[in-house]
DNA sequence: GTACAAATTCAAGTCGACTTGAGGTCAAGT
DNA sequence: ACTTGACCTCAAGTCGACTTGAATTTGTAC
C-alpha cells in the first residue's frame, strides 16, 4: 500500500494540514512512520477524514467522533447515536423552517409592527416547538 | 405596560441574565430604562428573545440576527434581503434533509462495519463535497 | 556541499457567545 | 442608620477547532 506525505493527504482530502495534524494530536487519525520528520500515513487515513468531515457536518463535536471509532481505528459508528443525530436534525430542520417562514411574513406582512400580527407571534411561539404536522419537510433537492 | 427588571425577563424568558446583557451591548435589544442602576425592560423583550432563540437555534450568528430583525422586531433592512434569506434558509434546509436522509440510511444498513458497506464508502464520498451554506450549520450546529 | 522548499514542533492567537470574578452602587427592609 | 442582596461595570477567562508564526530539521536538487 502506498505512503501518503501529509501535503498529499491534504491534497486529496481537501483538509487543511495543520488540521491533520491537529486530528492527529486529537487521536483520530494515527501516521504510520516518518521519513525524517515528515509523516507518512496509509491510504485508509483518507476514509477517516471523509468520516470525520461527515461527522462534523452532522455536528458532532471531535471528541465525539473519536469514540465512534473502534479502538483500533476501524469506523464503527453506533447505530443509536446515529438515529439520535437523524433526530437532532429533524428539529434543526423544523428551526430552519420556522424562521424561513418567519422571514418570508415580514418581507410581505403590510402591519406596522410584526409583533402585533397574528400569524408572525403564531410563527414565533411556534419555534422550537414542533407539530406532529409539521414533519413533511418539502424538499426540491435530489433524492438519495 | 409593566415594566420587567432583568431577574424577571430572565425568569419568564430562561435566558441568563449575562446573556440579556450580553444581547443589550451587542444592540439586539434595549432597556427602556433605568431604576438607580438596574435596567428596566418592556415586556416586548420576551418576544425579542424569543425570536433571538429561534434565530440561534437556525444557526444564526447574533451578528446576522440582528441584521434580519430590528432591535424593535421589526425589519431594518430591505425586502430583498429577506427574501434572500429566506431563500438560503431553503437551500440550507434542503442540504440538511439530505444529511438527514443519509444518516437515517447509514443507520440501517446491515454491514456489520460501515467501512465495509459499499454504500457507506460511496456516501462519505458524496458528503465530502461543499456547499456554501455548509459552515454556518455546522458551527453552531444541532447540539443536544 | 550547499541552497531551498517542505515539513516539523510548540506556543500563542482567533472567533463567537457567553460566563465568571472582582469590586462598586443602590433601594429597601429591620 | 445600616445591612443586605440584587444589580451594576469592566476585564478576563472559557470552549472548540483550528490557524498562524517563529525557529528548526530534512530530503532532494543542483
Amino acid at each position: 500500500m502506498k505512503l501518503l506525505d501529509i501535503s498529499e493527504v491534504s491534497k486529496q482530502s481537501g483538509t487543511a494540514a495543520s488540521a491533520i495534524r491537529h486530528y492527529e494530536e486529537k487521536g483520530l487519525i494515527t501516521s504510520v512512520g516518518r521519513r525524517g520528520l515528515k509523516r507518512l500515513f496509509g491510504q485508509e487515513v483518507l476514509d477517516q477524514l471523509a468520516l470525520i468531515e461527515l461527522g462534523k457536518k452532522a455536528g458532532f463535536a471531535l471528541d465525539e467522533i473519536k469514540t465512534m471509532f473502534g479502538p483500533d481505528g476501524s469506523p464503527s459508528i453506533s447505530r443509536q447515536k446515529l438515529y439520535d443525530k437523524a433526530d437532532d436534525l429533524d428539529r434543526q430542520i423544523d428551526h430552519l423552517v420556522s424562521l424561513r417562514d418567519m422571514i418570508r411574513h415580514v418581507a410581505e406582512c403590510p402591519a406596522p409592527s410584526h409583533m402585533e400580527c397574528p400569524k408572525f407571534r403564531r410563527l414565533l411561539r411556534l419555534g422550537g416547538k414542533r407539530t406532529p404536522s409539521d414533519h413533511k419537510v418539502t424538499r426540491r433537492g435530489a433524492s438519495l
